[in-house]
DNA sequence: CGGCATCCGTGACGATACTG
DNA sequence: CAGTATCGTCACGGATGCCG
């Protein structure tokens, strides 16, 4: 929690005492694509201070929401890493990444912009596909999401084996992200294209359709 | 958005900048059981200063999360009522109070408490129930829910004509909110006493106020 | 060079007092 | 009842320095 809580026995407070201080929950997002070094955070997190980075990412390892790993050399750094209870913000990041989406169609040109920050809302919707690790190419940048439940969930940039590759515009990623564009009609309109790169695996537990 | 904005283009960060400052969500919690009075909101939000949280209250409308009406007199009070866009946070809300079940486990003596505080984990277990309205009663207060799609989500207190009352302790009530519980067991263990108090709903004036 | 710690100016926060 | 005014404190953001 942070230095001030706000000392009230209800769930949501108690959440907000743990994740509602000013950067957490982005911290969080880029943390989702996987173990982060902490330039590379910084990076990917234009307007944080480094004081409020280290600080952030010290409070997120004593609630339990990160951890702090060394890697072994050559390429020895360290890295900060969701714990399971951390990963389970991914719901949170959803409901406010909807809810935010609308918002998204006013771009000012201070935006930063990241092409994996389209992957929170966009994730869900690539679930009819059948494909474990989806490359999503849009002109501001590519990134991956996995639709199979595998860790990371996405990352920046291109994908070691992608099962499939979609290349659509940001406007079209917001639309189908929003729900008001299904993946499927998009297709067909040509909106997306959509390339199947390794052969279909059923899910298991599925039989013939 | 806050003075500051994360000036990113992503859909979770434009949330955060509407949503993200201190106390906003937890202003929308409040908002959710109907239209308040200024002084209501500043008595079950304890800890908020009178300044921060008239701040909040522009913000919002600025925002369009919130308006403010004057109600006609007599009783002439000034309310302040969730837009639609403001109770589109409810799902922000639950997945925040889910994810902030489990630290509900220390309950610190400085916590602060108001019945209602349960009800927007709560009510989704509710809707099994076939009932519109209803009442819950804890040894911490009473409050009630509605499981029809109706507005406001809840309130504090007793509702004007319940259809049906449920009666348990706050540690069952964290449990069946975490999903840990169904409502069906905890009914048939002895640890939930439902009473159905409307089978048939009468005609209007008859009941109780 | 990555990973912070320190310093500093500005602004947000919380408590109290006070006013229309 | 519904805020505004004032004030001390703390958090934030930017720049820089240090240290492995």
């Amino acid at each position: 929690m942070p230095r001030r809580s706000y000392d009230q026995y209800c769930a949501a407070a108690r959440a907000l005492d743990a994740v509602g201080d000013r950067w957490t929950l982005l911290i969080v997002r880029e943390l989702l694509a996987g173990p982060r070094r902490y330039t590379d955070l910084h990076a990917d997190l234009p307007g944080v201070s480094t004081d409020v980075l280290a600080s952030r990412l010290k409070d997120m390892e004593r609630e339990e929401l990160a951890t702090r790993r060394r890697l072994p050399p050559p390429g020895a750094a360290t890295v900060y890493e969701l714990t399971a209870r951390g990963r389970e913000l991914l719901p949170v990041l959803t409901a406010l990444a909807d809810w935010g989406t609308p918002a998204l169609t006013e771009r000012r040109p201070t935006d930063a912009l990241r092409a994996h920050w389209f992957a929170v809302p966009l994730v869900r919707h690539l679930d009819g596909l059948g494909a474990g690790v989806v490359e999503v190419h849009l002109d501001e940048g590519v990134f991956h999401v996995r639709t199979d439940g595998g860790e990371p969930l996405y990352g920046d940039g291109p994908a070691d084996r992608p099962d499939a590759r979609l290349t659509l515009d940001a406007d079209t990623c917001i639309a189908i992200s929003g729900g008001g564009l299904s993946l499927t009609d998009a297709v067909r309109d040509g909106r997306v294209r959509l390339d199947m790169l390794q052969p279909v695996r059923p899910p298991l537990g599925t039989g013939p359709e």
